[in-house]
DNA sequence: TCACTTATTGCAACAATGTTGCGTTAAAGT
DNA sequence: ACTTTAACGCAACATTGTTGCAATAAGTGA
């Protein structure tokens, strides 16, 4: 049950370290030079974020994004409640860090977060 | 390009408002007495929601969900700001009135919110 | 270094959700 | 009743993600 490290699972490691932004299947896959089969590159982010290595959010567009969690997540893997952006132009989604407050009727346990706000991000929005 | 008024049209309006929950797709078909064509429903939605009636939250679950658009968000159409719950037990969806307070860094221009929780709700935390 | 176990991969097939095209139906206006 | 065309139903398609299974290769130990 061990994990064992592999090409594929480096390079998708790597490249998800480098980008500042949460990537789709589709962008990890145009960024990345070697090709690696559909099926293997969710199987990969699925173990990501199984291994708490990388978070998963659903944006309003309907797909999965993945990031690596930042810093402040990395003492406790529950704390992906951070907000998420996605720009409609550039079609970039990025991590927000900072806290997000709000209240919620008693009772209610809160498992997952996924925020997500949409519009034009700063480099769009002045077109 | 006005707008008729049909009999799939009001029966699908009176279950959103009759619910309190925010409905997907499949919600909707399993209530509804009378038999509606998927891509018809669909179509309806959407219509709903760009006449401003309802809105979409698109779960963490990766599916669509609508509802009417509550009290505190008649007077403007854009105050969808509120947060949702969705509960991974009784797979309901609903909307938690309340203001949501983040920050964003400068020049980002926020169109639209899609702020969903998911965990247990008071009625399935109980277990 | 070589053999062994099994995690990981690649391919195909499937599943779920939502959209588009198009001919038909029926709501609204005259 | 007639006309216009919004809305519908059906089929086909599109997109995104998962599952099954045989082949490959990473880790382990002799
Ligand atoms: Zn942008
Ligand atoms: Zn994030
Ligand atoms: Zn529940
Ligand atoms: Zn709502």
């Amino acid at each position: 049950m061990s994990r064992r490290q592999t090409k594929s699972q480096t390079a998708i490691l790597q490249l998800l370290k480098k980008e500042q932004v949460a990537l789709s299947h589709d962008g990890i896959t145009a960024k990345l030079e070697q090709e690696i089969d559909r099926v293997t590159i969710y199987r990969i982010l699925n173990r990501f974020v199984e291994d708490g290595l990388a978070h998963r959010i659903v944006a309003d567009d309907g797909r999965q994004y993945f990031a690596i969690c930042p810093e402040e997540c990395s003492h406790d893997h529950k704390a992906h409640d951070h907000l998420h952006f996605r720009c409609v132009s550039c079609d970039r989604v990025e991590c927000v860090p900072g806290e997000v407050e709000y209240s919620l009727p008693a009772g209610y346990k809160v498992d997952n977060h996924n925020i997500i706000l949409s519009g034009n991000c700063n480099d769009c929005s002045g077109k």
